[in-house]
DNA sequence: CATGAGTTCCTAACGATGTTAGGAACTTAG
DNA sequence: CTAAGTTCCTAACATCGTTAGGAACTCATG
């Protein structure tokens, strides 16, 4: 309850505060690239950051707040990535593959996140509302794609995330460093494409 | 070392032994269905045969082995599983998608089992070299199955293993109780196939 | 400047984990 | 009967997330 109506929360100490709390984040996703995502331990984190493990809960109440925010990072990251390609009307083909495409770059890009965000691969966690929240949100964006592409059966919804997350996942755990997934990519695209009647490869302009 | 060359490995207390390992690990599913595949604690699972935690180490060598049989146990369940189906031939539309509705069945019956087998939710764990030489077998007969209906592509046969894996883990980590999967599934391998040219649905026998 | 609140750090400790050491009681083979 | 092998135990170690309680610091207000 201080009195600082006037500047907007930008003391001198917050800032300290907040740099240290990105600083424990950057040693935390560090550490979990290196030791696994889910064996980050609280006094390996803290001493990659000079500290004792109890005092990193003056930023964070507990190992699980430290996952939801790398969580929200992520979520970020994946909305920035996604930026360019997620607005973009009329839907076309192309369009829709280089979407796809920028996901998988964003997944394979750092495996830890993407089994952060999308494998649950950390036993006790799951998302806060909040954060969850915003996971939806993109899930919606990319849904209104697809809708605006002219695919509107549930069913079909559902065969199009399976059909991505599963590629998504065997291409990381299998071969997270090989590069010929576009094609592979591409034609998940063409196939799905075809079966739902959307989007047809020849020019359908009514005259 | 000892000299029991006459009856093959069937003394009296060999069979108490393998009686206990069998109690283990049913008591080891139980508890892991309980709470989880990953949170698994040696102390919990002794207190549930009757013994103390360090007295499972004369049966098991570590908390990892007990995975890897309960992985084996798995894998076995799932050839049994699977028997009709997977050496009928010649291959058809219709027993193709039986194949995949059993597979199906099996994955959604146990989820636990599924994440310890297919999805990798134990952190430290991976499957020992034996164990895991069972699941490459079954998943050879899988592709022959393919092979047999014509899908000869390996481009093919990566979007195939996708699409399903895709299918079942989003099945199971949303609707795990849900039985309005069997449609998707279907409309899933006539996608494929048709995608791919195999087994038309047209009575395609030559006059 | 001085005082008091708020923060950031620490050490010590609790209960839980997997695992090892060492020993007592039992079963079995010679 | 005796010696070996097994099955169980308690005690203990290092590690984990987390809490309690206190020392040192920053900072706004008298």
């Amino acid at each position: 309850m201080t009195t600082s109506v006037s500047t907007s929360t930008t003391t001198p100490r917050d800032r300290r505060r907040r740099e240290t709390i990105a600083e424990i984040l950057d040693a935390a996703w560090e550490l979990a690239r290196t030791e696994g995502i889910a064996s980050l331990s609280l006094r390996q984190l803290a001493k990659r950051v000079g500290m004792r493990a109890p005092s990193l809960y003056s930023y964070f109440d507990s190992k699980h707040a430290i996952y939801d925010a790398m969580f929200r990072q992520g979520q970020e990251q994946l909305a920035e990535h996604m930026a360019d390609v997620s607005e973009k009307r009329p839907v076309t083909r192309e369009s829709l593959k280089a979407g796809v495409r920028l996901w998988f770059e964003f997944c394979l890009a750092s495996p830890v996140r993407y089994q952060l965000m999308f494998q649950r691969s950390v036993p006790g966690f799951e998302p806060s509302p909040e954060s969850y929240s915003l996971a939806q949100a993109r899930l919606a964006d990319a849904g209104r794609v697809l809708l605006d592409a002219g695919v509107t059966d549930p069913a079909a919804l559902d065969l199009w995330t399976a059909l991505l997350t599963g590629l998504t996942s065997q291409q990381i755990s299998n071969d997270p460093t090989g590069d010929r997934w576009a094609r592979l990519l591409d034609e998940s695209v063409d196939m799905f494409l075809d079966h739902v009647g959307a989007l047809p490869t020849q020019t359908g302009d009514a005259p």
